[in-house]
DNA sequence: TAATAAAACTAACAATTGTTAGTTTACAAT
DNA sequence: ATTGTAAACTAACAATTGTTAGTTTTATTA
C-alpha cells in the first residue's frame, strides 16, 4: 500500500480545497478538474473520496499523537512542556496547514474504524494536554485558575493558527513560538 | 418578512444540524425529518436552504458588529475594553451555540450579497479588535508583543468556545469571564 | 519493434440532491 | 355549516453525486 507521486498529488490537492469549502462540498470532479483529468481517472490511483479524507486526517492525527506521547512522558519541565507542544502545532501547521484545516473541519466525515481511531486519538491528545496543565499548577509552576479554560485557550489558539498564519509574512517560526509563548505564559498586560 | 413560529423552529433544528456534519453535508430531508414532517414541507415556510443559512448567520453577524462598534467608540480603558469583547462573545455562546458553530464553519456557503456583506461585517470586527489592541499598546496597558498573535490568540479561544464550553458544567459565565481575562492578560505562569 | 503496464479517456449507472406542482388535511373565523 | 388559510402531504423533476466498466492513449521495457 505505498503511496504513489500522482496519488500525493490527489492527496495534497483535495486539501487544498478541502480546506476552501470543506469535504462535503467538494466533488470528485472539482478535484479532477484542479488537476486537469476526468473524475474517473482518480480511481486508477484512489479507491474513493473516502480514502482521501483518512489518508489527509490519520498520518497527521497520528503524528500529534507522537509527538504529544514523548513529550508528556519526558522529565521537561512543565513550561518546557507546554513550548514543546507549541512547537508542535506551528511545525505541522508551517509543513502542513491544508491538512491541519481538514482535520479540524472535517474530522466527522470519517467513518467506521477510522472514526472511532480519530477520535480515540483527539480524546487522549487533550487528556494529555491537561495532564501537563494539572501537573504544572501541583507542581507550582502554573497559577492554580480554571484548568478546562486555561486547556481549550491554548489548544484553540494552536488548532486554528493555520487560519491567520501567514507563511509570507515577516513573522518567522521562531518568533511566532515565542510571541505565543509569552502571550499565555505572562500574558499581555502590562506590569 | 416576519419569522413565524414555524420558521424559527426550522432555524433552530438546522443549527443545530449543521453544527455536527456543515451545511453541506446536511440534507433538506434530514431537517424534514428532525421536525417529523417531508422535505416539501419545510417549503412553505422558507424560500430555499440558503435562505436558512442566510438566517441563521447574519443576524448573529450584525450583533458582533454592532456591540464591537460601541466597545471602539466607548471612552473605556483599553483592558476595560477587552473585557467587554469577552463577555460579548460569552453571551452569544450561552445565548447561541449551534448559530456561532455555524457561523464560524459554514459562512463560505453564502452567496452573492450575503457573503460579500458578511466578509465585509467579519474584516471589520477584525480590524476593529486589532486597533483595540493597537491602542493598549500606544496607552501603555499592554506589552509590545506581536500584534497580530495577540489578536488571533484571543479571537480564535473566543471564536471556538463553543466546541468545549459546557453550559451544564459548574462553570458559570462570571467565572468563565474572569478566568479567560486572567489567562490572556496576566498569563498562565506562577509569579 | 513488440509487448506491457500505467494512467488517461468516454459513457453510463443508481442514488441523492434541492425544489416545484398540485392536492389534502386541520382548524379558526365567518 | 361554510369558507379561508396555513401547513401538511404525494409525486415527480432535473441536476448532481460517487463510482464502475470498458476502451484508448502514453510511456517504459524487453
Amino acid at each position: 500500500m505505498k503511496i504513489t507521486d500522482r496519488k500525493l498529488e490527489i492527496i495534497t490537492i483535495a486539501a487544498q480545497l478541502f480546506k476552501e469549502k470543506g469535504y462535503s462540498a467538494v466533488t470528485m470532479r472539482d478535484i479532477a478538474q484542479a488537476m486537469n483529468i476526468k473524475a474517473a481517472s482518480l480511481y486508477n490511483h484512489i479507491k474513493s473520496k473516502q480514502e482521501i479524507l483518512v489518508l489527509i486526517i490519520i498520518e497527521i492525527a497520528e503524528e500529534f499523537t507522537n509527538v504529544m506521547n514523548e513529550i508528556v512522558n519526558s522529565n521537561d519541565l512543565v513550561l518546557t512542556k507546554i513550548e514543546r507542544v507549541i512547537q508542535l502545532h506551528i511545525d505541522i501547521t508551517l509543513r502542513n496547514a491544508d491538512a491541519l484545516a481538514c482535520l479540524n473541519n472535517d474530522w466527522m466525515h470519517l467513518t467506521d474504524d477510522e472514526l472511532q481511531y480519530f477520535v480515540k486519538m483527539r480524546t487522549e491528545y487533550e487528556a494529555n494536554f491537561r495532564k501537563i496543565i494539572s501537573e504544572g499548577v501541583l507542581a507550582g509552576e502554573l497559577k492554580n485558575c480554571n484548568q478546562e479554560v486555561v486547556v481549550f485557550s491554548i489548544l484553540s489558539t494552536l488548532r486554528t493558527m493555520y487560519l491567520w498564519y501567514n507563511k509570507t509574512k515577516d513573522l518567522d517560526a521562531q518568533t511566532l513560538q515565542n510571541t505565543i509563548a509569552t502571550v499565555f505564559l505572562k500574558g499581555v498586560a502590562n506590569k
